[in-house]
DNA sequence: GAATAGTGTAACTGGGTGTAACTAGAGCGC
DNA sequence: GCGCTCTAGTTACACCCAGTTACACTATTC
């Protein structure tokens, strides 16, 4: 599930010691343009900010071991990462409030999952305002299909020990590609997500440069089997990706 | 949502106990540009989803018998379709926490029947762009039947070594007879299933399009054996269809 | 500021798909 | 059995969608 397009979805760092909540509001927000990782204690929490950037953290309040609080002060004392705090209803929210822990906000269980995902959105929409832009894409792994690699820290294609040049639109658009295989794309989504932009009428352009970019990966390209015309649906990429 | 392409309209399954909100609903949806089927219980969704494509299930939790639970986690076992939960207001909204049920989006009732089409509209863009491939990786399985191989992640058709050319309208009126077989398919059924249309008056798009795919895939198009015609009924995929 | 490369638009071409019309054959009443 | 009717098979064709090429516009580089 590791995206490569640079402009990922928020990643959420979702810290709970229950099994079930941490895997309800994983799928749940996955479903909802975040990218999710769980950790079920203080350790996994800081493994997992040392593996990974993350935009926004959810934290449990009570939890065996360190608890919540203690756990937000320490981020608190390292960065500026926005954090949601979840409290258990009946827990005292006057007392976390005026210990000052320095969460973004609160939220109440039990709670709608969808009003949590309005929380970070709201929260992020603030914090965005300041953030740094990291443009940071470090983690991001090579890819492999159909014996080309593919590397996105450089933006390079390679068959073997060939170099292939790819402008930055093919290149745009086979990532878009390698991020969905197997599905059918329509081309309105393919220009979102080559291009960030919507489709005007008559728009042809992704068929042009579907055509470009066959020519330089497709081995007949009159023939295509990496990129498939699905007529009156759109394109599919075929071929299985892997990361390396 | 600027598709230059008439789109079919989606194909919503609402599934409650409670005549009059199927019925509001209904009309609501169809005159805001969905297509909408119901069912009251377990056993006509399963009968719906048997006959029918759909692009998104509204579900009530509570209902009589099966509840909205249950069949939630049936649909999910076996397809990744979208699914809208309805909840009454004041119902254990912990329940849904602790229970994995898996759904897209939730609603408490009593809703406005616009917030519904709104969240409908919002779940299918979200899916339609970037869900599934994640723990689904190889879900989609190659399928034989009758010495055919067809393999949906490519969208091809082999016999044996021979590869079989098939356009995409052959192709997706394939896989509707193939996801149906030993059933009689009415040619309202398979437009749905291979177009995702309605029928118009004295259609025989799909008589023709059977034409053309027995001349592929019959050992004697005039004798037609894999496809037959049930006069009256529609058309019968007979042989015997397995995973791979 | 000229040269160059990249990208979208326009126009032409070819193939796929649905409609219409004709043909064949099954079912039915007599 | 005979003929009528209705349904499905088949063919022809028009239209629409995708592949392709040329070209103009834009951004980049020197």
């Amino acid at each position: 599930m590791t995206a490569i397009s640079e402009t990922p979805k928020p990643h959420v760092l979702i810290v709970d010691d229950d099994a079930e909540i941490r895997d309800l509001l994983s799928r749940f927000l996955s479903k909802h343009d975040f990218r999710v990782t769980t950790a079920k204690d203080g350790r996994e929490m800081r493994q997992a900010m040392a593996d990974w950037s993350f935009d926004l953290l959810v934290l449990d309040l009570m939890m065996p071991g360190e608890d919540g609080l203690s756990l937000c002060r320490q981020v608190r004392s390292e960065s500026d990462m926005p954090i949601i705090m979840l409290t258990a209803m009946g827990e005292d929210v006057d007392r976390i409030i005026g210990l000052e822990v320095g969460a973004d906000d609160y939220m109440a269980k039990p709670f709608n999952p969808r009003e949590l995902a309005a929380r970070i959105k709201a929260v992020l929409r603030r914090s965005s305002a300041g953030a740094a832009p990291e443009a940071g894409e470090g983690r991001v792994d090579k890819v492999m299909f159909a014996g080309f690699m593919l590397d996105p820290a450089t933006r390079t294609l390679r068959r073997g020990d060939e170099s292939i040049a790819l402008t930055a639109g093919e290149y745009d658009l086979l990532i878009a590609f390698v991020d969905h295989p197997r599905r059918v794309l329509n081309r309105d989504q393919l220009l979102d997500m080559a291009r960030g932009r919507a489709a005007i009428p008559f728009d042809r352009s992704i068929d042009v440069q579907v055509g470009r970019l066959r020519r330089k990966i497709e081995p007949d390209p009159k023939n295509p089997i990496l990129i498939k015309t699905v007529r009156g649906g759109g394109y599919m990429f075929t071929p299985e990706v892997e990361a390396a």
